[in-house]
DNA sequence: AACCCCTTTATTTTT
DNA sequence: TAAAGGGGTT
């Protein structure tokens, strides 16, 4: 469904001067980047990039450039949109409509075609899903998570007996960090271990048989992991047969957030555009923070060289975000990273309020700083949701949280935990799975062992058996043990019903739920809380068109938010943001706390090795600081305790302010302490004279007190 | 073979 | 603090 066909007499009448109208809203760098070769006759323009620093309107000039390009008579269903998360596409997708929209007429409903857009890997399933068969995959193919690849990491270990070692084999989930890091940078096993994981250096052997079980595990399982998804669209992308007929699905292929993206990706989007025609990226080397995961700035700096003649360069340096001072506190700490940014941030936005650094003595009284800023900043009208708390790694913000709850501050934590980790949520996600895809031995094993009586053996006898047979026949004629037998015709009857697609989604949804809500009650103590998650899964699931749609999604973006057990405040309820630095990228707040501005934790003491570690810790915090618009407080306890990092057990330790603020930039932050210090008062001749008196009255009284 | 209890050991950020 | 693994009991 396209324009309406009365809007086109509309937008011929009105082009000119909307066009003008949303175009006259951007500044020159940012219309030029709008605009680039969108009006070359009959071609889609050369390659762009756009390096765009923090806060110069970067989304809005991608929405805009799409919102052009449908202006100027794109087709929707022909340009695909790779953002970093789903929140990025559907803001993405909201002001490209609300954009063209205005520019096209009201009743426009041009954007709404603009079906591709979503990560690389979501778009990377849907169309693996189109080519399953070319590739000889299963189209009913199911997506493992981390855990659930770490799960087949473990199970494949097992099989080969690596478990029985004398020493101890590095941990599921650390065999399937070195994987992934292997298949997305492109590197050797043996770079990856020596660079990242020097400690597993002497199990490279073993990790490397580990390893091609593990793909052959996959594939006879018809299961992808995340990094597999980009791995078969790049082989697809690169197969001589396929490449024309991928590449000409689309006619723009537009990139955000391109300073987070791997090698791998790098190579799927020139074998999709190999001359860069149609292809914008934009991102920021100053904000890539993401090579943990294989991601590298080169990405963005070799970008232009790929092509003949090389990509034009848009850069973006006006801030709109933050005051000056903030932007004069941030670029500082930039400026002084090993290898230097081409770009400093400049604005006009004029502030007497320097960022501060706030000493205070402990957790307990950073938690205290913050909530009584916070507090105070709400009095003064500003809204909770305006004002966040960023952090390094997830569990910094623990005493907060606590300090949070006891003074009644409601709040959303973005990052670490995730909604998906809970075992019930897990539990009921692999019913799903295994009926979906009944070769998926990760959630048939987990899905058995739900029933009391069975365990590790006769799950995987009954995984045999499903394997050679077709699933609902295996299941049916499985001779379950005694123990389970009071169990089991329940279970065998709800497999039959999912397998055979009987009941629809997402009624199945509700009967997996019935079906698990005793087991769930004999298993866990607070299972009144965790049904309330899993009715709480089921509206949700009801949203997706298909059972595989849902499935996808979600295991490849999972709700990202987890509160206090209350649960995710209602949408219109006030609520203060705590995040991840990470999960903090592309957001702005008036006034933004960083937590623990203190060397071990920024830099982190996990990522001192090198020093391209070190200055990615330094971005870490350039991106935390220019998150903020307002008000900035760089918060550093002078003394904080460390659980279990060494098997010495709890201690405390001094921690010094980060090194990323030198003595010599501190002239960009005002230095504060908390609780403030009190002057002691000068005593004035008179007080010195009244309190000398009273000391003599004093004294007579105590001597009166015995007479 | 399942299940319960006790000991040991971990290395942050996320699609 | 939690999760994985070992060992003993049912």
């Amino acid at each position: 469904m396209l324009t309406a066909p009365d809007t086109a007499d509309a937008a011929s009448e009105t082009t000119a001067k909307q066009v003008a109208d949303y175009l006259a809203r951007l500044n020159e760098a940012q219309r030029r980047a709008v605009e680039f070769g969108v009006d070359e006759p009959g071609r889609c323009g050369g390659p762009l990039l756009v390096i765009a620093g923090a806060g110069s309107g970067k989304t809005n000039t991608l929405a805009h450039r799409v919102a052009h390009l449908l202006v100027k008579g794109a087709d929707p269903h022909r340009i695909l949109l790779l953002t970093f998360s789903r929140r990025a596409a559907l803001e993405m997708t909201r002001r490209v409509t609300r954009i063209a929209a205005n520019a096209l007429g009201t009743r426009s409903a041009i954007a709404q075609g603009l079906t591709w857009s979503g990560t690389f890997h979501s778009v990377g399933a849907r169309l693996l899903r189109d080519y399953a068969d070319l590739v000889g995959l299963a189209p009913s193919f199911t997506i493992n998570d981390r855990e659930d690849s770490a799960d087949l990491m473990n199970l494949v270990r097992h099989e080969l007996g690596l478990s029985g070692k004398e020493k101890r084999f590095p941990a599921k989930s650390t065999c399937f960090a070195i994987y992934s890091r292997v298949v997305n940078t492109g590197a050797s096993l043996v770079q990856v271990l020596d660079q990242s994981f020097p400690w597993c250096r002497e199990w490279e052997a073993d990790l490397k048989r580990l390893f091609a079980a593990y793909v052959s595990a996959k594939q006879t399982q018809s299961v992808l992991d995340y990094d597999d998804l980009l791995l078969y669209w790049s082989h697809l992308a690169a197969e001589p047969s396929v490449a024309a007929d991928l590449a000409s699905r689309f006619d723009h292929v537009l990139v955000d957030e391109y300073q987070d993206t791997n090698r791998l990706q790098a190579s799927i989007l020139l074998a999709m555009k190999p001359d860069g025609r149609g292809l914008t990226v934009v991102g920021d080397d100053a904000q890539s923070i993401y090579s943990f995961r294989g991601a590298t700035v080169r990405n963005i700096l070799d970008f232009p060289g790929h092509f003949e003649p090389p990509a034009a360069t848009v850069t973006l340096d006006r801030n709109y975000r933050s005051t000056l001072p903030i932007l004069e506190a941030s670029n500082a700490v930039i400026g002084l990273a090993t290898e230097r940014y081409t770009k400093n941030l400049w604005t006009d936005k004029a502030s007497a309020q320097k960022p501060r650094v706030v000493s205070v003595a402990d957790e307990a009284d950073q938690a205290r700083y913050i909530v009584e800023q916070v507090l105070e900043a709400r009095e003064a009208g500003m809204k909770l949701k305006a004002q966040a708390v960023l952090f390094r790694a997830a569990h910094h913000s623990a005493t907060l949280e606590i300090e949070l709850t006891r003074r009644n501050i409601p709040f959303v934590k973005f990052g670490g935990l995730k909604f998906l980790d809970s075992v019930h949520v897990k539990d009921v996600l692999a019913v799903l799975r295994w009926a979906e895809n009944p070769r998926d031995r990760v959630a048939g094993f987990r899905v058995a062992q739900l029933l009391p009586g069975i365990g590790p053996a006769i799950a995987g006898r009954l995984l045999d058996s499903v394997a050679q047979d077709e699933a609902r026949r295996a299941i049916a004629q499985f001779q379950a043990p005694a123990r389970a037998s009071e169990d089991w015709p329940r279970f065998v009857a709800l497999m039959a019903k999912l397998c055979g697609r009987e009941s629809g989604w997402p009624a199945e949804f509700e009967m997996i739920r019935r079906w698990y809500e005793p087991h769930l009650e004999r298993n866990h103590e607070d299972a009144a809380i965790r049904i309330g998650d899993v009715l709480q899964m089921e509206s949700i699931a009801s949203t997706y068109p298909t059972r595989e749609r849902f499935l996808t999604e979600l295991t490849l973006d999972p709700p990202d938010a987890t509160s206090d057990e209350s649960g995710v405040p209602m949408l219109d309820e006030d609520y203060l943001i705590l995040s991840t630095i990470h999960s903090a990228k592309g957001q702005e707040w008036r006034n933004v706390f960083v937590l623990n501005g203190v060397d071990g934790c920024i830099p982190s003491d996990l990522g001192t090795g090198s020093d391209e570690e070190i200055d990615e810790e330094r971005r870490l915090l350039y991106v935390a600081m220019t998150r903020a618009k307002e008000d900035l407080h760089v918060v550093t306890p002078q003394r904080f305790y460390v659980h279990n990092q060494t098997h010495l057990g709890d201690r405390h330790v001094w921690a010094q302010r980060t090194r990323f603020i030198p003595q010599h930039l501190m002239q960009h932050f005002e230095a504060t302490a908390w609780p403030p210090v009190v002057a002691p008062v000068a005593p004035t001749a008179e007080g010195l004279a009244a309190a000398a008196k009273a000391k003599l009255d004093i004294a007579a009284r105590l001597k009166g007190m015995w007479e």
